[in-house]
DNA sequence: TGAACAGTAATTGTATACAACTTTTGTACA
DNA sequence: TGTACAAAAGTTGTATACAATTACTGTTCA
């Protein structure tokens, strides 16, 4: 009846990712586990160099985990918009039933990283370009409203786990990593939030921050504009109690990537499987 | 095996706040439906003069009818923060199986209005003073951006709408119905909210709107403040496109809602049994 | 050749059975 | 009388079976 422990899959990001893109019809995979326990999905190492632990018998992974999984992988462009997200795939990647994959599925569609079109399934969300622009005006509304409440506030401890985020940032950029920039990007502005007194406007900033990742334009393969050194601005911003150069310097960022985004704009969705065939051999056209 | 149909318990919204306030040990209850199918939980009747149709059938009840149900339930404050929500409760009280209910439940909880409890169950949110404080700082914040955008952009049309909302807001203030005020008085906000070209600035009104109930404290029994001439106020600078004045008006509504809540701050928690049943007899203590 | 239709396969929606956990109730003992 | 422990009742968590809907594929007919 049930598969065996020994013989289920694992689940790791990557051969997720490849497994959703070709339709799922490949089971084989390598052995990799996570097991993060922590509350904010952003904290799990998913994407950190990938050799770890293989000698873990992998046990069935939590509700949790899997949502974090998908939550970061999204985060990250990994599943691009409008991937379809099927119940039993997933089901069966993880080992779970799909009860566990379906309550998973409504997190994210009440995060509004996945939706769910009754009778057809879930996918990941898209936004238009016009979406897009409500976000950034929201983005920097708030963004300014925490700034000031962070700047008031914040510990040097706090400071110090700042610094440390955007030195990774540094790394990752340097590495060429676009995904674990992306998500240390929005992983900057989301922990600001966090320590904002007002657990209402933090919430607000962390769900809106994710949702940029949803527009279905962006080209994915070029760089992301390299927002470390700007980060690093706004921080030392913040830590001297300058609060009006800190909110000044946040909404240039704002303003930056915005920019950034609609310079990127001109490129349509390549989400079909034609186009991204077509994307395999952009030489020879 | 399954009940027939027309033994089939009915749900109206009066009969499922008594019965979860006396453990849900009476079954027994009139017929009545609401069989509205509108996106927005707020748009439903449920709360209108009670005997309507007992005529129908009373088919089973979706999803959507339900969330609206216990969504309006707890925003005009029928089911007070704290109070249980039993799976099997409900699901026998809509008759439909636990799957459904958990449903709701789990988006109940993404509105924030329920917190599930591992392995013990849903339960109505509850807000300290302190988080009451913060609501209506990151309200304030949002209102004035919606103010200052749905003044520019509104229409006559819409200008009606609202104006028919005040007229009904005055109506359940004559009539002393406080649960509908309380919705009304909500409702406009949202759709004020509903209005405003910026999505997410929207959403998050709504979101947080409804949470403004949760206040563990408050006085239920006094009639809260009569918004409707505030509300009108508003409504009348925004008609006239005079951005900063309604935007004044606003942050004046808000501060007076936010003043009378603190006023009543005093009276700490009637929820347990006991002071329930102690608040019965007032007279004679 | 192409459009419309029908049948089949696959996927999602719902209900139910069982397992795990929590809370309550009852009893024994200090 | 009160505390500690044990049993049982009730509630939630998970998996699975079946129903309903959708998507696909192949055939027929114009």
């Amino acid at each position: 009846m049930k598969r065996a422990n020994q013989e289920r899959d694992d689940h790791n990001l990557s051969n997720l990712a490849a497994n959703i893109a070709m339709g799922g019809k490949d089971g084989s995979s390598s052995l990799n586990s996570s097991r993060d326990r922590t509350n904010s999905p952003l904290n799990t190492h998913s994407s950190m160099t990938a050799a770890q632990s293989p000698t873990q018998p992998n046990p069935k992974p939590t509700e949790d985990v899997i949502y974090a999984e998908l939550y970061n992988s999204i985060l990250e462009r990994r599943l691009p918009p409008e991937t379809k997200l099927g119940e039993n795939l997933l089901a069966e990647h993880y080992g779970v039933s799909r009860t566990i994959i379906r309550q998973v599925l409504q997190r994210l569609a009440h995060d509004r990283l996945v939706k769910l079109e009754p009778n057809r399934g879930a996918f990941v969300s898209s936004l238009s370009l016009e979406e897009s622009k409500q976000i950034y005006e929201a983005w920097r509304l708030t963004e300014a409203a925490i700034v000031r409440d962070v700047t008031k506030t914040i510990t040097r401890k706090q400071i110090t786990a700042l610094k440390k985020l955007v030195t990774e940032e540094r790394q990752a950029c340097e590495a060429q990593d676009i995904h674990r920039l992306t998500r240390l990007s929005a992983q900057f502005h989301m922990q600001l939030a966090d320590l904002c007194q007002n657990k209402f406007l933090g919430r607000f900033l962390k769900e809106l921050v994710p949702q940029t990742s949803l527009a279905f334009f962006y080209e994915v393969k070029s760089m992301p504009v390299c927002t470390k050194d700007e980060h690093s601005e706004i921080l030392d911003y913040i830590a001297s109690g300058n609060e009006e150069a800190a909110v000044a310097a946040a909404m240039r960022h704002l303003d930056g990537i915005e920019k950034a985004l609609n310079a990127r704009a001109s490129l349509k969705k390549p989400t079909s499987l034609i186009d991204l065939l077509n994307a395999r051999i952009p030489s020879i056209s």
